[in-house]
DNA sequence: GTCTATACACTGATAGAC
DNA sequence: GTCTATCAGTGTATAGAC
């Protein structure tokens, strides 16, 4: 019977198929954009014909669009630390390291969600009207009861979330600026240290963050 | 003998048109990126027809590269406050506030410059490595004085501009998430002076801004 | 300087043999 | 499930009349 077995090896040859087809999209879009991207290109990168991808995925769009809900789940995941935190200083403390850890090891992805978003989401929209508000009406929740506890300034919510996304995707996004700016050079494990404790410092201060109520 | 007059009213027209042109560009460059932006759509926006766009710029690549090239010269001068100011209250915080009120006026010239940076700079590098390494070079010099002056704490200069930057053209770049966030509702003046203080309010308190040594 | 018509290249997607 | 060959559609760019 050898139904079975032919069933499991398909599906792990798909498994296989897809990952490296998203690997290989996710990278292709991030420097190229949507419009830029080509089939042809994901194609080479992923080490497979043109037709497979359209097998796999019937259309670009249908690519795209998995890439991108691929990394906003890793973004929403980024914030497991903030919810079980005593306070904002190792609350938000442990928020901006995931999310600078993120923009070093995935910029890829960083870059495909901004691009996204830049041309005014046109695929995930509902995502952002409903997971996305909602996720950040919780935190900006979250942040309230610091204040109400007085455990940092009254600094508004949002806005500081804001900083905390601009300024840590900053890092991936706009990576190669930065880069050329170091002499051309990618930050090494120092420099890399050394902007995330700036980046906390920073904005932990600019809040007056502490560890109980004054 | 018409030559003169004839070749004013040429000037002129071209003037005229070229401005179109470059600001109907901006506008589908940022919302479709290089790729996804046609010299079709261009045209229409510019209410031209698309041959025109041809007879001013030779090619699509030449037309995207002014456009690049127009933005990054309002960045530079939006620094102009940063140069004569006494310390970091003044020169910090009136350099906020420009690059805030260029992301409320000029959202599609940040957005362009952005997909540009992410796109690894195809087409300004050379500026990157010349232009903005020495604009950097001599605002990051800046900002040491004031160190050593005792008007700040002692902050990587490079990531607090980094910070800078990445928070103000945050609500440029993506004003479309932040408005979703807000309702469906773009910002309000109130909006965009509580958006400026409390980006202002916590570098400031971030680096520990004082008037004089302490 | 303007604009219609068109050449030429490329891309996303599919058909159909293996 | 794989892959070659190909189609239909679109995009940049240009030629040439006005």
């Amino acid at each position: 019977m050898p139904a079975v077995p032919r069933t499991i090896s398909k599906k792990i040859i798909r498994q296989e198929n897809e990952k490296l087809i998203l690997e290989a999209a996710e990278k292709v879009f991030a420097e190229a954009g949507f419009g830029g991207a080509t089939m042809q290109l994901i194609a080479d990168v992923a080490g497979l014909p043109k037709a497979n991808l359209h097998y796999y995925f019937p259309t670009k769009e249908a690519l795209y669009r998995q890439v991108v809900e691929s990394i906003f789940h890793d973004w929403l995941d980024a914030a497991a630390y903030f919810d079980d935190a005593e306070g904002p200083i190792d609350g938000l403390g442990a928020y901006i390291d995931a999310k600078m850890e993120i923009s070093r090891s995935h910029p890829a992805g960083s870059k495909v969600w901004a691009s996204e978003i830049m041309h005014r989401a046109p695929v995930i929209q509902d995502y952002l009207e409903t997971t996305l508000r909602d996720w950040t009406e919780d935190r900006v929740a979250v942040i309230q009861t610091w204040i109400d506890r007085g455990l940092m300034d009254p600094v508004d919510p949002h806005h500081l979330l804001y900083m905390v996304w601009a300024t840590t995707q900053h890092y991936a996004d706009f990576g190669h600026q930065i880069e050329t700016l170091n002499n051309g050079q990618p930050f090494d494990d120092d420099q890399w240290k050394r902007a995330k404790d700036t980046v906390k410092s920073i904005i932990l201060r600019g809040i007056n963050a502490r560890a109980r109520r004054v």
